[in-house]
DNA sequence: TAGAATTGGTTAGCATACTAACCAATTTGG
DNA sequence: CCAAATTGGTTAGTATGCTAACCAATTCTA
């Protein structure tokens, strides 16, 4: 407790906001039917502009793939998405926005934006770049596996990678390191 | 998309972060039998100093009381803390520190003490204190039901009110407003 | 003081996210 | 080319957290 006992840890309170950030955008997702995490995912998918392997959407949101697969099990059911098998890759299943999605992602990504300057509105500029330069360096620090890390690519940035449909031409990062312990 | 298209969404961000964060101190307090929601919740006890009730203990997680009985539940489990009935109001459980608990307190928060210190370390106090400024402002925006509010209250804190055994003696500031709509 | 409202706690059911373990396909390296 | 490694995806099981709906006890109020 050496600093700053007055009012509370920073870390409290970067949780604390995280998590009221995304609860007020589930609340306003909710009557679309959404929610932050599946908005995220329909953001992404629209963004990229075609079809994403799970791989791909997974390293864009940030969370690993077992995540991803009852997340778009869930999107597919209500039908935002759908997923086809890559005829490059039999390994693949290429993702695409449903035209459900298409219709309604313009409303939807303008319902999150309006929230973000409701929340941040007001707010220096400089205070805020600030902030967003501390959290980034938290965040590469904080970068997961106390050990081992992903070799070379020192820093940040392990999303992005693009190869969909014809992923090939060579590497492609080794996301992890640990974990895929050679089974079988 | 105005602006900042370039990097990443201040969101993301932030939720990036919060989840790098805690993804690390799980990580360092695994083997401990720990993880971050456990820790916080003996850290509130051990700060307490004696009996909190679970709704004392939820607003001070900043969590719902739903979601602290589970919790509660695997701490008793694994005989970190103690639960018993208030003796002054049937309603409530006290709960406590276990014996376990009181012996390594001090390991476990000094094991988060020090990450926080690895994840903060050189960052200017001045940015820390800009960072955390522009957090609790969001937070507070961000603070959930679109409409009706605490009522009057006009600001953060809304934890920290301190009635366990014998709470009575009046007030106790009136959480939230919707959900408990009168059942039965 | 009796009925209404509030409060503390719980259960049920769901959403998200993780790790561990595995399969099938593809890529690599000898 | 073939064995080994890697990669994409999945399942199983668990942890957290939420909302909705309730019960029992307590407090408020007309």
């Amino acid at each position: 407790m050496s600093a700053g006992n007055t009012s509370e840890t920073f870390g409290q309170l970067l949780h604390g906001t995280a998590r009221a950030w995304r609860q007020k955008l589930d609340q306003r997702l909710k009557p679309m039917g959404l929610s932050q995490a599946k908005w995220r995912t329909l953001m992404h998918l629209s963004l990229a502009g075609d079809a994403l392997t799970q791989a791909e959407i997974a390293a864009r949101l940030g969370v690993e793939e077992p995540s991803v697969v009852t997340l778009l099990h869930r999107l597919e059911r209500e039908e935002w998405i759908t997923r086809s098998n890559s005829p490059r890759d039999r390994r693949c299943k290429m993702v695409l926005l449903g035209r459900r999605a298409q219709r309604v992602i313009g409303q939807i990504n303008s319902s999150a934006e309006s929230l973000r300057d409701e929340l941040m509105g007001g707010i220096p500029t400089s205070d805020l770049q600030t902030c967003m330069k501390v959290l980034a360096r938290i965040r590469e620090r904080a970068g997961k596996t106390d050990k081992v890390r992903s070799r070379g690519n020192a820093g940040l940035d392990r999303r992005f990678t693009r190869h969909n449909g014809h992923t090939k031409q060579g590497n492609s990062i080794q996301k992890k390191g640990t974990f895929r312990k050679g089974s079988r």
